[in-house]
DNA sequence: AATTCCGGAGAACAGTTGTTAACTGGATGA
DNA sequence: TCATCCAGTTAACAACTGTTCTCCGGAATT
């Protein structure tokens, strides 16, 4: 694999790339389904035909950024279930992440939340194929962890939904206030951690009632 | 107050709603950053300057929705949550809510799941506002319930927002399974059911930890 | 009955959009 | 070295956008 890419591949993912992080940037202002193709091409400092080169429509092009924001995000996801220690302390490490995931790419977790529910049908159908990996993923991890000793297949999974919709939204609130002084940022950890806590509560009595 | 309204302000209040009805009706396949004045005014059937006598702009129609769609609904929060009867029953009750407001209301239920993140500021903060009272009123609910003794303010308003956030995942699951067969739209009403039965459960052992 | 009010129409404005076709020039492979 | 390839350019197309100004005709007010 030390094929080194020819000068003219490597400028070509070049100008893709300008073409991802251009879109990203004004996304932040507006909905993939408003997002001209001139518009792009003009941030990025092109012809407009040259983005006929990469994608098909801006609606490809929304595929592609879902592949960047969240391809990336499944070590992490899977790292963060399994952690060892005490159900507080990755309680805390769980929001920490989400917090430092936010700050890190609070375009890509915007464009993420915003075209979940979209005007974009293919951009709704790749978040919702990506979450649902997610999920999965998240399942296995639960039911390696001897707590889910007893739980049903359907239950796992139920659980693994309910943490991966719970990470977008406290994701979500984290990018609200991202410009907020510190005060609203601790209200918004203080919020997400008790409402996993309740969760994990939960989860621990959840076969109790039989 | 049984002053009947002028035939002058009838029928501007009747295009009004026209232009509401048309623009929903529009915004099933695209976001409102890029719904057109001129397209809205065409659907109705109206000089495009005809638009600027009832908004501003797009933007301001948007919010007008935003009232239309959560304003008429605070009273079913209310006896939604304030049911009595067994725990059990009165989260089947609420899920079944949920399914029928979807069935009835579905442009309004995806226009909130859609803008609620969406490219629009004013139309954000209008509904997180909405959502922000949602949860207030879901607060003082479940304060008056024998249950919430010894919680702390903080405490019933995150399990608000827990629910609040839960209510319109579940609908906008809802609104993706609308034209999917039975067994579809019956998984999503069971994984709703029990991700509220855990946090219930959560609900009742949460003083437990002290 | 005369006057004011006002929701909507009409025309025109400069700018923008997506898409097509034919072209250029440097990297690529024989 | 020479022919081929192909990312990006240029030019042009009809269609569309938001906004302004002027006007109309029926309702509302006096």
């Amino acid at each position: 694999m030390s094929h080194t890419l020819g000068i003219r591949q490597a400028q070509k993912q070049k100008t893709r790339q300008a073409f991802l992080d251009a879109a990203l940037a004004l996304l932040e202002e507006q909905s993939l389904s408003s997002l001209g193709l001139r518009e792009v091409t003009r941030a990025v400092g092109v012809a407009p035909t040259a983005f006929y080169r990469h994608f098909r429509s801006t609606a490809d092009l929304g595929v592609a950024l879902v592949d960047e924001a969240l391809g990336s995000l499944h070590p992490m996801v899977r790292t963060t279930v399994s952690t060892t220690g005490d159900s507080e302390e990755r309680i805390a490490r769980a929001v920490e992440l989400i917090d430092q995931h936010v700050t890190a790419f609070p375009a890509h977790v915007r464009f993420i939340a915003r075209e979940r529910h979209g005007g974009v049908q293919p951009v709704r159908e790749a978040i919702r194929d990506q979450l649902a990996r997610f999920a999965a993923e998240v399942k296995t991890e639960l039911a390696n962890d001897p707590e889910a000793a007893g739980w049903s297949d359907d239950d796992l999974l139920m659980l693994a939904h309910l943490y991966v919709d719970q990470m977008l939204i406290t994701a979500s609130l984290f990018l609200e206030a991202l410009e907020a002084p510190r005060a609203e940022r601790e209200r918004v950890r203080q919020r997400a951690a008790r409402q996993l806590r309740l969760i994990s509560i939960g989860r621990d009595h959840w076969l109790d009632a039989e």
